[in-house]
DNA sequence: CGGAGAGTTGAGAAACCTCAAAGCAGGTGG
DNA sequence: CCACCTGCTTTGAGGTTTCTCAACTCTCCG
């Protein structure tokens, strides 16, 4: 990931849509480029709170997220929500849709933000053509399936600290791929987002965060996060 | 799913491999079965405790179950586990690994089971030949996805009541998909691989087996279950 | 027949949830 | 510009669920 991101020339062709996971680790040559950056060119702007897809609508298009913050959920009869994930720049949404044609979870915009429509079809048939795009997209699929696994690995075994501290850890490791700091950044989400993510409560996230400013592992100021004791932290996902 | 099961031609194209989910959605020409039947040639059969896979392992090949049962798990460093997944005949694993090359779980044999190896090379080869063929891996990735999405909702925000129930409903589902009963079956997984798979403990697995029982809802003899309320067991989930 | 692995059941402990109250921040309208 | 309202966050107290530890039973195999 931070190699093709550190690649100003990757960056550069992909520029038009921060497609870091689609540029990433493939060797697109120059004409591979151009078209995939031609097939990316539908832009549109979302305010916070606005739905980027409902589910049950029809599926066209995966979307690149350029600049904002996302979340997806999948709603359950009772009026429960779960969180199944909380996307940044230079990731895609929509994959879940590929299935079934429909949509099978919401995706909404926590801040402004602005995406690339990618148009699945002409996609696919671009993958047709370039082996190495046609990978990749294959990688990406997977990676989300592996990322699945880690959540599951997450909300199957862990108390609510280890959770807490994985989440954070893995937010730091994103943003600091991005080119933001590891140790000081900002949550885009509700404690009640987090606590549905994580499984847990918001009052039980609350209680967490005030538990790891008490002992020092980072300073909380409602959604201010600064890491104070990286290391500690990670030992409480690993170790213990 | 089910149109495919019963749809003979197709089931015969796909003798070889039971390839339920390569097979079902696409109009799959005579040519195109054809050559996928030649890819998936090479089976290999495995004793119940076999691995399929393990965690670093080179990746090569997906693979399709013929008969038998699998189970998937990712290992954490305290030595815990995490089922992420129990696979059936007819289904097909290894999507993990395409990410980075590498397997990321282990594969492991819940009984005397036969697969079909598909080397993904050549899969992605044929795929760019045949759009329907494409589409389809496309659709059993995003089906993978969504699955994962249904077990962080599960793990999330369920009881262990609601768990267990949503378990039974699914094995008896994908059952039923493949012509056996869907209200008597035999579980091939330990309470413990439950239990992992389900973020509960052994013990909570099995009194929430007895509790079920003393209810009325389904008649278990450690391994055999007979689910004797359908509508019961299906309030669990969706209600209360 | 004995041993090992798997399953059941009980009692007490721990983690997390629920309900409730109060504080804080940001936006809106007077 | 300020007051107020709304939604988010924090913190406390008590209740529930699930876990832990332990003992016992069952079943399958050698």
């Amino acid at each position: 990931m931070q190699n093709a991101i550190n690649n100003p020339s990757l960056r550069i062709a992909c520029s038009s849509c921060n497609l870091r996971e689609l540029c990433l680790p493939v060797d697109l040559g120059g004409q591979e480029m151009e078209r995939l950056d031609a097939l990316t060119s539908r832009k549109r702007t979302f305010q916070r709170g606005d739905y980027l897809y409902r589910c049950g609508e029809g599926f066209r298009a995966l979307y690149a997220i350029r600049t904002g913050f996302f979340k997806t959920q999948v709603l359950h009869e009772a009026g429960r929500e779960q969180v199944t994930g909380f996307q940044m720049p230079g990731e895609i949404i929509g994959m879940d849709a590929i299935s079934s044609d429909a949509h099978t979870c919401d995706a909404i915009a926590l801040e402004d933000s602005e995406i690339c429509e990618i148009p699945f079809d002409r996609l696919e048939a671009l993958s047709r053509e370039f082996p190495g795009l046609q990978r990749h997209l294959h990688k990406i699929m997977s990676r989300e399936i592996v990322r699945d696994h880690g959540i599951m690995m997450l909300l199957g075994s862990m108390r609510a600290e280890e959770r807490l501290a994985a989440f954070l850890l893995n937010l730091s490791q994103r943003f600091s791929a991005r080119g933001y700091s590891p140790t000081a950044f900002n949550l885009r989400m509700t404690r009640q987002e987090i606590g549905s993510y994580l499984g847990l409560k918001l009052e039980t996230v609350s209680r967490t965060f005030s538990h790891f400013q008490e002992h020092g592992l980072l300073n909380v100021k409602v959604r201010e996060v600064e890491i104070m004791d990286m290391l500690r932290l990670r030992s409480f996902v690993g170790g213990t």
